[in-house]
RNA sequence: GGGCGUGUAGCAUAGUUGGAUAAUGCGUCGGCCUCCUAAGCCGAAGAUCGCGGGUUCAAAUCCUGCUGCGCCCGCCA
């Protein structure tokens, strides 16, 4: 609690010098307690009885006595070697019921630090639809440049765009050399088309190109398609602009279908860069230049260049080649000129990859340095897999987000028809939507990125605590009491803006409401602490503790009690539901009027 | 074989810079709707924090060995 912090300390500090510790490494010593019966900051005091000769027990129990309580502190203790301070009540109500603590705001006003952070994320290649395995990426991109928002820093956030190169070869060959017909001929054997998408040109396209994969392990056929190939391939690596046009018209209508997708999750982007700019711009072949000339370069026998990373640390597979033997140049090569040309743009730089991108990414980092330049923040996450295994499209062990999307959505609707009788389809529709979107986001960022992940239907359809819907209903909880407070005639806002004497109330405030004050004083903590460890797991932990307190806030504390209203719990509630309104925002679950 | 990551109740996870009785949800068992939305709340049972060693006043957390799982080790992207 950093609201707290800074009481405590010079406080402290004098009472540490007077029982004779005089350093301050204890400030880091000093942190949330974790005992929330105790206190809101501690210190252990172990560390001390060495230098004192006197037990830990003993030197908090001094210290206790010691320290006189000021407006903020509440009550300080000594229990078991630890020195526990715990906010005043009344304090944390003042404090936040004044507008001292910002309460953040994704999209409207807000403070703004100055940083501009650029955030590269999902970055998938055009070839086909959106399925779950993509989806970690997107999601975790997303949540961060939402949390960078609220937090005030300005974001760009950036889709790279594959537009040359073997993929989208493959995919531009199928369609310039392939009928319908064609393609349902080659696939007989796999699924149909699913006739929901058949206006969607992710899930349409994406059939061209497994025909034209499937054709390519046809030892017959395959031969004269890998020229074909090699030769568009081959002419977009040197920026031949009709091909590149070609492959444009290729992807883009598969890109839209994505974007269609993930516009659907709350997702949209600053920025599309399309990775042939560094070549047609010619920043790859000066890149290449300079690279040539490091110390560590090296070449091999034909000709294709490499830098010896060996020679500054790289463990494992040392030599790094950024051009081919005939010339071109590789991904690698291209993404750095990339990296170079965002760090013209931004004071941060953070990338969104999956694990299999570590080698790679530390390859370019560690250029990057060669070179000068700064190395950008990575955050890998690990895959999703299926509980059947592996996601391949190639088996047909795939879920696709639309699939994902409208499951979950029908699945929230139907919960709804049951809950609510009275709501119009609409409604029902409106609320299924965004249940159902805010459920699959919330599903996928509480876990922390590094751990594997499964993917199964009935966590991704749970509604229950633990889940978007459990936050989003706290939300519409303190919404309905004040739409209730209206109804029966009082101004809410007024009573919201109203400056109220609390030292005049004589009786302690009921734990629940003290809990949810807590809660509340500690969001911009985790907030800060989210964003600077690049883990977005953590806010949304924050934001499901908020959104329980209030449940327990709402259990004991009756706003509204026969034609009366509590003023105090009122402006609690109100600003406890902007608190949850921002939060949700942070990570792209969408508030509702009601549910 | 080498590199990186990971292993926490039956299941899925959280756990801040090492700090108190390891937290939450699902599932199981038992309660709560004449009371602002029960997608909720209260309670119970359930843990050798993968295994061994080490550092420390203090280890789920740091170091080391082993082991299971994942990813990578292309002049592919």
């Amino acid at each position: 609690m950093n609201i707290l912090r800074g009481h405590v300390e010079p406080i402290l500090k004098d009472a540490l010098n007077s029982i004779g510790v005089n350093d301050s490494n204890w400030t880091s010593m000093l942190s949330p307690s974790r005992e929330h019966s105790q206190g809101d900051l501690s210190l252990p005091c172990f560390p001390f009885a060495k230098q004192l000769g006197k037990s830990p027990n003993d030197i908090a129990e001094e210290l206790s006595n010691i320290i006189v309580p000021n407006v903020a502190i509440g009550k300080i203790n000594a229990i078991g070697g630890y020195l526990n301070f715990k906010a005043e009540p009344k304090w944390l109500a003042k404090q936040l019921l004044s507008g001292k603590i910002r309460v953040g705001d994704a999209f409207g006003n807000k403070p703004h630090t100055g940083r501009q952070i650029l955030i590269e994320h999902t970055s998938a290649n055009p070839n086909g639809p959106f399925h779950v395995g993509r989806a970690r990426n997107a999601i975790l991109g997303d949540t961060l440049v939402r949390l960078h928002r609220l937090l005030g820093n300005e974001v760009r956030a950036e889709y790279y765009v594959d537009d040359m190169g073997k993929q989208v070869g493959v995919l531009a060959w199928a369609l310039d050399n392939l009928s319908k017909q064609d393609v349902e001929d080659i696939l007989q054997d796999k699924e149909s088309l699913s006739t929901k998408w058949s206006d969607k040109a992710d899930h349409t396209r994406v059939r061209w190109y497994q025909a034209a994969q499937k054709l390519r392990k046809d030892e017959s056929k395959s031969e004269k398609i890998e020229q074909d190939i090699a030769k568009l391939v081959h002419a977009s690596e040197h920026g031949d602009e009709s091909v590149l046009q070609k492959f444009h018209d290729s992807f883009q209508p598969v890109l839209d279908g994505m974007l269609e997708t993930l516009s659907r999750l709350g997702i949209e982007f600053n920025q599309f860069t399309n990775e042939s700019m560094f070549v047609t711009n010619g920043d790859v072949a000066k890149l290449t230049e300079t690279l040539s000339k490091l110390e560590i370069h090296g070449v091999a026998d034909n000709g294709a260049e490499y830098l010896d990373l060996g020679a500054r640390g790289m463990k494992g597979k040392t030599e790094f080649f950024f051009k081919r033997g005939d010339g071109s140049s590789l991904y690698a090569t291209r993404d750095i000129a990339y990296h170079i040309w965002k760090w013209k743009q931004c004071d941060d730089l953070i990338n969104i990859l999956g694990e299999d991108h570590k080698l790679q990414s530390k390859q370019v980092g560690m250029t990057l340095q060669e070179l000068g330049h700064k190395v950008p923040e990575v955050l890998f996450y690990s895959f999703i897999k299926l509980p059947e295994g592996k996601m391949s499209t190639r088996k047909g062990n795939v879920v696709f987000m639309d699939d994902l999307l409208e499951e979950a959505k029908e699945h929230a609707s139907q919960i709804v028809r049951e809950l609510r009788t009275k709501y119009s389809e609409q409604e029902v529709s409106h609320i299924g939507e965004s249940v159902g979107r805010s459920a699959i986001r919330f599903n996928i960022i509480k876990v922390s990125p590094d751990k594997g992940f499964t993917f199964r239907w009935e966590e991704a359809l749970a509604f229950e605590a633990g889940s978007a819907p459990f936050i989003m209903y706290s939300h519409t909880r303190a919404l309905s009491i004040a739409k209730k407070c209206i109804d029966n005639g009082i101004d809410v806002d007024e009573i919201s803006n109203k400056e109220l004497d609390l030292d005049s109330i004589d009786s302690e405030l009921p734990d629940s409401l003290i809990d949810l004050l807590r809660c509340m004083a500690i969001q911009n903590d985790a907030l800060e602490r989210s964003v600077m460890q690049c883990r977005p797991n953590l806010f949304a932990n924050q934001v499901l503790n908020l959104a329980t307190s209030f449940n327990g806030f709402y259990r004991d504390c009756k706003i509204f009690d026969d034609g009366n209203v509590n003023e105090l719990y009122l402006q609690v509630s109100q600003l406890a539901s902007q608190f949850l309104k921002t939060g949700m925002e942070g990570l792209g679950i969408t508030p509702l009027e009601r549910m």
